[in-house]
DNA sequence: GCCGTGGGAGGC
DNA sequence: CCTCCCACGGCC
């Protein structure tokens, strides 16, 4: 008998077995339907294998779909994955079949003339139409448009059959990107990476690169003569660009036409389900060589998949945590291990893993020194609070305010950053004291004078301001305390009423269409003062911008989170690295209570290596990552008294285990979440322990009530 | 994800 | 004593 196992796309934690009916053709990687219960399910075959019978009664495929067949290697990845990341693999399956679901989208219609008929009736119109046709296909409203004239012309043109209507397939829309369109003169050190990555993409079997460059050296020319010369050498190449957010894709799917003469596909969760499915179908037929994506782009079917690059890889954004739990940068190191592929990670300030990976000698360390062009990094300031504090309820000190004033004289512009959306971030009742927190979860509300109302950021509740106090009752006693990224554009505005600011949070600029129009009308120069979250310190070029000011450089230092310090050095970095990327010089100042905090003295000395060693040996010394390795199991549920018990559970069933520990059960940073009652359990281990088997074997001693949610979180990043 | 089952509570 | 509802676990 032949048995076929088939990954189904619910959390189940194996493939189920199939009968193969005599004379079907089933292979690895199939799509087929499968019964299941009373119904038919789409699944994938990992494994088809001749048996002599099973202990089980087994039921039996029902067909092979029609659909295209996964590359095995691209199974490898999901079954590796799963297992990584201690999901069901079905789950992990389903992520690589995303954009089969939509239907194709509908053929565009083109007209263009048919052979050299000629209309019976030639009017001025006609031929205006006919001769802005020329021999072109164009869709018929475009044509009418073009010649000037009304879609009746065009439409009487196609009934004599003068012109036909052809139908383009969208499958026709990927043309092969050209090496040689417009290559980028490198400089040595650029020539050099792209030496060391091309060479590797051509000689074939795992390699993997950190290119690391300060903002402005070059590093995406760079890692672009790679994909050239990857192309060059076999064309039916297929490169993965990864980045951290959709709101940077425009920029570098321009950059890449520019380079190859041809758009690359794009692929994250703002591009409509029709267009993800001619996406995919062209990923898995080969007809598509470059993909620029978001991490689910991982899990796209590459037959031939060569390099993979991960941009600002030390982006936390790459870590998804909703849903299924990975982080995209490991998982896209492990993909090109199993495609025998390349992977480049670039950053101008790497994560702490993969700086030490690069010391360890296990990826390869290009270094890209020199700045491109006249630019230079910014001058860094710390500018210490406590000597020129600012007046009370306001944010910006004397020194903050003089050199915002002097870049508006010279017509150049500011960046102030300061990671905190809306107005204020704590609103309290003078009266009484009570803080207004959202219903059934310990998060502050935050004010919004934009909208005028009271917002949790973590389960998106708001409520209008209140005239009275929830708590007490009285009347206009509640005050906003603190500054959001509103408040200090109100305070800018009072200081320079005659300069043009702008806000650039998720908030202004919810989608990836806004955050464009903002950032063009930036760096067109149509605004003198931009304040702005994390959402703008990133990868964006505004040449005319000179002065990036910090208003609270201390923000991302408390909290106690494994990763606060490496994240504020990253982000700090990244935001002064804004300033100064053309022909004049920046400069940064840094607003802080605590001057002599090692991270903002290496900061102000632009001294990575100083804040990495640093760092590196309180990590070390704590056995944490890099140096050891960390897993989560967060309990959360509706019934705390069910989610105790569980907490319980595991805390008197951990598996013998060495050079292991386990921290917990504790309440999770934040206990309560829209009603459901948070424990966490943290589980570290050195480096070379198995801490998935030990996580498999520890969660097959307890059972979890359906009333609990269980979740794992293999090498977390948020400790929230 | 969906469906069948089984236990508990409440109705007659 | 019966029925309805919801929670849980199996589905190959």
């Amino acid at each position: 008998m032949i048995v076929a196992s088939v990954l189904i796309p619910l959390p189940v934690p194996e493939a189920f077995d199939y009968e193969v009916p005599e004379g079907l053709d089933v292979a690895r990687g199939d799509q087929v339907a499968v019964p299941l219960g009373p119904r038919l399910i789409r699944g994938i075959v990992t494994e088809v294998r001749e048996t002599t019978g099973s202990n089980r009664k087994l039921k039996r495929v029902d067909s092979v779909l029609d659909d295209p067949r996964l590359p095995s290697r691209t199974v490898d990845f999901v079954e590796w994955a799963a297992r990584w990341t201690l999901s069901p693999p079905g789950e992990m399956a389903a992520t690589a079949l995303k954009g089969l679901r939509a239907p194709r989208p509908r053929p565009e219609r083109r007209v263009r003339r048919f052979g050299d008929r000629l209309p019976a009736r030639p009017t001025a119109a006609r031929a205006g139409v006919l001769e802005a046709l020329g021999d072109r296909a164009l869709a018929a409203a475009d044509l009418a448009r073009a010649a000037g004239a009304s879609s009746g012309v065009v439409k009487g043109l196609i009934d004599e059959g003068v012109l036909e209507v052809i139908e383009i397939t969208a499958e026709a829309a990927f043309a092969a990107p050209d090496p040689d369109h417009a290559p980028a003169t490198l400089n040595p050190d650029q020539a050099a990476a792209a030496d060391a990555m091309a060479e590797a993409t051509s000689r074939g079997g795992f390699a993997a690169f950190l290119l690391d460059g300060v903002t402005g050296s070059g590093k995406t020319e760079a890692y672009l003569e790679a994909v050239a010369r990857t192309l060059r050498a076999d064309p039916a190449a297929q490169i993965l660009i990864l980045l951290p957010e959709i709101a940077l894709t425009q920029d570098l799917i321009a950059r890449i036409t520019a380079r190859f003469g041809t758009a690359p596909a794009e692929w994250h969760s703002g591009i409509a389900p029709p267009r993800r499915r001619v996406v995919w179908e062209a990923v898995v037929a080969g007809r598509c060589n470059i993909v620029v994506g978001a991490r689910s782009a991982l899990f796209l079917p590459y037959p031939n998949l060569k390099l993979i690059v991960v941009d600002e890889e030390h982006d936390g954004s790459f870590k998804q945590e909703d849903g299924l739990v990975y982080h995209g940068r490991d998982l896209a190191v492990a993909r090109a291990r199993i495609e025998g592929g390349t992977v480049v990670l670039a950053s101008a300030t790497p994560s702490l893993e993969t700086l030490w990976n690069a010391q360890q000698g296990r990826y390869r360390w290009l270094k890209l020194a020199a700045r491109h062009g006249a630019a230079v990094l910014p001058d860094i300031q710390l500018l210490d609070l406590r000597q020129t504090p600012p007046d009370p309820q306001t944010w910006l000190s004397q020194p903050l305010r003089e050199a915002i004033g002097e870049t508006l004289l010279k017509g150049e512009q500011t960046l102030l950053f300061l990671n905190r959306r809306g107005y204020a971030p704590v609103v309290l009742c003078r009266a009484c004291g009570h803080r207004l927190t959202s219903p059934d979860t310990d998060s502050w509300l935050v004010e919004h004078r934009y909208t005028g109302r009271l917002v949790c950021h973590l389960t998106g509740f708001s409520m209008a301001r209140p005239k009275h106090c929830p708590s007490c009752g009285a009347e206009d006693s509640l005050v906003s305390v603190g500054p959001g990224v509103e408040r200090v554009e109100e305070e800018v505005r009072q200081l320079f009423p005659q300069a043009r600011t702008a806000v650039f949070s998720s908030d202004t600029v919810p989608d990836a269409r806004s955050a464009r129009a903002l950032i063009q009308t930036m760096k067109d120069g149509g605004i003198d003062i931009l304040v702005a979250t994390q959402a703008a310190a990133k990868g964006h070029n505004f040449p005319n911008l000179t002065l990036v000011g910090v208003v609270d450089a201390d923000l991302g230092l408390r909290g106690g989170d494994l990763r606060a310090a490496e994240r504020t050095f990253q982000l700090l970095t990244q935001a002064t690295g804004r300033a100064g990327r053309a022909e004049r010089p920046g400069r940064a100042l840094l607003q802080t209570w605590t001057p002599e905090h090692p991270v903002l003295i290496a900061l102000a000395a632009a001294d990575r290596d100083g804040f990495v060693e640093a760092e590196m040996a309180e990590r070390e010394a704590a056995a944490l990552p890099p140096y050891g390795r960390l897993a989560a199991l967060i309990l959360s549920g509706e019934d705390a008294a069910a989610v105790e018990r569980l907490a319980q559970a595991l805390a008197q069933n951990i598996p013998n285990a060495e050079r292991l520990e386990v921290y917990g059960p504790a309440d999770a940073p934040l206990g309560l979440i829209r009603g459901r009652r948070r424990k966490r359990l943290l589980v570290r281990a050195d480096r070379d322990v198995d801490i998935q088997a030990f996580l498999r074997a520890w969660l097959s001693r307890v059972k979890v009530p359906g009333s609990v949610r269980l979740s794992v979180d293999v090498d977390p990043y948020s400790f929230l």
